[in-house]
RNA sequence: GUCCCCAUCGUCUAGUGGCCCAGGACAACGCCCUUUCACGGCGUCGACGCCGGUUCAAACCCGGCUGGGGACGCCA
């Protein structure tokens, strides 16, 4: 078996969204599965836009995903003696040149051949004048001016592209920096990388980066290309389609485990399978069955899958995630903490987020008298005389044994049958009592938990108020 | 405008010439379970964009059309 060596190459000039995301979890895959190596690149070349913060929330997010890398990250901005001896290579075998055109020039030559229906590219004007360096200049490529530029894409099949179609790129700008294609094919090069995967929307960068590769007399990586992921709408992600960076979803309470699931299968498939773990994911992912086609984001069925995996994970381990979200909803207020683990494994069934759970678990945690009650389902359940029911079954469990759920739920029981009452009379109100709203858990369960003490009291507190 | 890519239920997809009058999952809807809300179970709705070929046979191969997306920077 071949080595494998894969790169995610994030510019930092935002955070890590979910479609570089899907593109990265690919390229770990793609390398973890044939025991290769994945490297992170960041290119800052963009001085302007790129920050180091940026940088940092996409590193964090790699590992909140669980994508370990390997070796060092490579910086392209601490590269440029490496891009521009290339360059210079290139000058001196006569595969670039200099070229004085202003960009003004060059706009003006693109716009006509628009005008005329053509590609609009450069002239090439330059390639023959023998500038040479100097104030303003920059180096192009002197690409070949006949044949077609052939390769194999992984995901896409063979990609056909005539050189008429391409210009004589610029390599190094006039300020002495290389441009993205030129340093690309450098550090892909020089980092061994075997595999490119990335985004659709760099296919037609490919032509031009295997132009410089054969330039340069270097082997050609295999490309893959991944199709974009679309808003639910089919058009282009964009702020309006919501929550795109996976830092938010991290925020919303999503589980790392379950983000990954959704995104590969977005695009890769496995048969009917909808469950992976990443591990299981690394013995199938082989960089076959990828999709050509651009697939459209669900949040609907991200959601169910996070439900999926919020069930699967321990009580224990559930409680310890979802208190920073219960922490954040009580803003530093105290509340009743032992009771979390407990409430967790109550709740944890009718939440789909972290932060849904976290919302859901507030009721059981507050003391009594902070326990906030629905209106409308005060006003459903406070019917007829519903607390005369509270009254009672509050007198029957103060002096219950044990107070445990199955001995409450057969309490209730006896109530309901001796009282030749119907169980819609007496749960609803005793349900409000307790959490305040008309739905949730089993109730014996929720008082078990409460305890004899704060169920007690919060009868109580209902029949008062 | 030019070039490149794509095309199965609303969505994610299975399907590589006969097993498909197309299977699974999410969503929707219905029923069951249930003291509630969920979970779960069962079921319903629902797709091969169109037109031509090739073939005994096409969702699968070929061509055209239509539709969608992407790219055409001294951005990445």
């Amino acid at each position: 078996m071949t080595k494998v060596v894969t790169r995610f190459a994030p510019s930092p000039t935002g955070h890590l969204h979910i479609g570089g995301a899907r593109t990265a979890i690919f390229c770990w895959l793609l390398a973890r599965h044939f025991g290769g190596q994945y490297f992170l690149r960041i290119e800052d070349t963009d001085v302007e836009r790129s920050r180091q913060e940026y940088t940092d929330s996409i590193l964090a997010s790699m590992l909140w995903l669980g994508l370990d890398w390997d070796g060092e990250l490579v910086y392209q901005t601490q590269r440029t003696d490496l891009y521009n001896a290339y360059v210079d290579t290139l000058l001196a075998s006569g595969h670039a040149y200099w070229c004085a055109c202003t960009p003004d020039e060059v706009d003006a030559m693109r716009e006509d051949a628009r005008a005329k229906g053509l590609k609009p590219r450069y002239d090439g004007r330059c390639r023959t004048r023998n500038v040479g360096p100097g104030e303003g200049h920059c180096v192009r490529l002197k690409a070949p001016l006949t044949g077609r530029v052939v390769f194999d894409d992984l995901v896409k099949g063979t990609i056909a592209v005539d050189v008429a179609e391409l210009d004589d790129m610029i390599l190094r700008r006039s300020d002495g920096m290389p441009t993205y294609n030129m340093a690309v094919v450098v550090d892909d090069y020089e980092m061994g990388v075997t595999h490119v995967i990335r985004g659709d929307d760099h296919v037609s960068n490919t032509p031009k980066q295997i132009l410089i590769y054969e330039a340069l007399g270097l082997p050609l990586p295999r490309f893959g290309h991944v199709p974009m992921i679309l808003g639910p709408d089919k058009q282009k992600l964009s702020k309006r389609h919501g929550a795109r960076a996976v830092i938010e979803y991290q925020q919303d309470g999503l589980l790392p485990q379950a983000l990954v699931n959704y995104l590969v299968r977005l695009g890769w498939s496995h048969g009917d399978q909808e469950l992976f773990s990443l591990e299981e994911l690394k013995t199938l992912f082989d960089g076959t069955s990828l999709n050509a086609a651009p697939s459209a984001f669900d949040p609907d069925k991200l959601h169910w899958l996070n439900a999926q995996y919020l069930r699967a994970t321990p009580a224990a381990e559930l409680a310890a995630l979802t208190k920073p979200f219960v922490d954040a909803a009580f803003g530093g207020k105290a509340y009743a903490a032992e009771r979390l683990e407990g409430a967790v494994g109550l709740y944890r069934e009718r939440a789909n987020s972290l932060v849904e759970l976290a919302a859901a678990v507030q009721s059981l945690l507050v003391t009594a008298a902070d326990l906030v009650f629905d209106p409308a389902a005060k006003a459903k359940a406070l019917k007829d005389n519903a607390l005369t029911h509270v009254a009672a079954l509050r007198a029957a469990f103060a002096v219950l044994t044990p107070f445990d759920a199955p001995t409450l739920e057969a309490c209730m029981h006896t109530y309901v049958e001796q009282g030749g009452f119907k169980f819609k009379q007496v749960g609803p109100p005793v349900r409000l009592a307790l959490t305040g709203s008309l739905g949730g858990p089993h109730l014996p369960d929720v008082m078990a938990l409460l305890g004899r003490e704060e169920s007690l009291a919060r009868l109580d507190a209902l029949c008062a108020g």
